[in-house]
DNA sequence: ATAAATTAGATTTTATACAATTTAATTTGA
DNA sequence: TCAAATTAAATTGTATAAAATCTAATTTAT
């Protein structure tokens, strides 16, 4: 138990540790994915549809947990950038079809040298990290229940 | 080892689970922070200058990993609602030094309530979770590390 | 069959994030 | 000692994020 007075220290905050690491995180893949032209979010993006593209904006927003507020600029942007297409659906014209252009394929293949780069830059070893992924996979089944409900 | 076609596949990356975890606890903490007036980054602020206030924003910046950029108009934002005040330091003048208010101290004793009502809310136990804090403090650190050189 | 409800995306607003630049103040070194 | 280097904030520009609202299309229930 947590005596009252540690209870708000930053140092003890789950939540903080979750918010800077991601960032920091995020800053160590600026430099190695501004070699593709991408940013971050747009790199996870391509990753969603690397494994499943000619899908719909809200299946591929379910994936990545972001909303169209935040996948329709981004979107128009790779799109912008000749990586992807962006085509309503004619059996439900409500649907907006993400489709990857042959050169939004071909950039998987420089894509895969990143999680090597990243690992090795930090002095990392992906192998060592497998269980605390796995552990963070499954928290963020408990909490995005808890937000859903 | 992972198999060259699971390298790129979204579940495998350490990094998402990170980033989807920290935006997921956000929408967590979202609705219980409303009540007391604050965003997220807000309260994490708030939480640093709880613990010692009367530094720079260089100083405070360094702790929250955050830079003038980010923390420049949200202390505008927070010195607006009577919470800080923002003083420029008579000893050397390029300094702008952080002090709560009375108002902005007394809000403590409301924020000492948020940690358990978001556990309890998730269904989540923190002692449970004290080791995997540990964990990504660690990381973060090694990472910060590696982001810096 | 058709009004009501639902759904998918887009847009708007507010709030982060951070790199790069600018401004003002202080410190340092020849 | 005073020009050069350094430092702290603020500003600017680009890119997320997410809630709330809007528009258009489709489904459904009567």
């Amino acid at each position: 138990m947590i005596p009252e007075d540690e209870l708000l220290k930053l140092e003890n905050q789950l939540c903080f540790a979750f918010y800077a690491c991601s960032r920091e995180i995020t800053k160590l893949y600026r430099p190695i994915l501004s070699k593709l032209g991408l940013t971050y979010t747009q790199y996870i993006t391509l990753l969603a549809l690397w494994e499943k593209d000619g899908i719909g904006v809200k299946e591929l927003g379910a994936r990545l947990y972001l909303d169209s507020g935040t996948l329709t600029p981004l979107l128009k942007k790779l799109e912008s950038q000749g990586l992807l297409t962006r085509t309503r659906s004619k059996a439900d014209e409500r649907n907006v079809i993400i489709e990857l252009t042959d050169e939004g394929r071909a950039l998987k293949t420089r894509a895969a040298e990143v999680p090597a780069q990243l690992y090795s830059g930090a002095g990392l070893r992906q192998e060592e990290l497998e269980p605390l992924r796995a552990q963070l996979q499954s928290l963020l089944r408990k909490v995005d229940e808890a937000v859903e409900s």
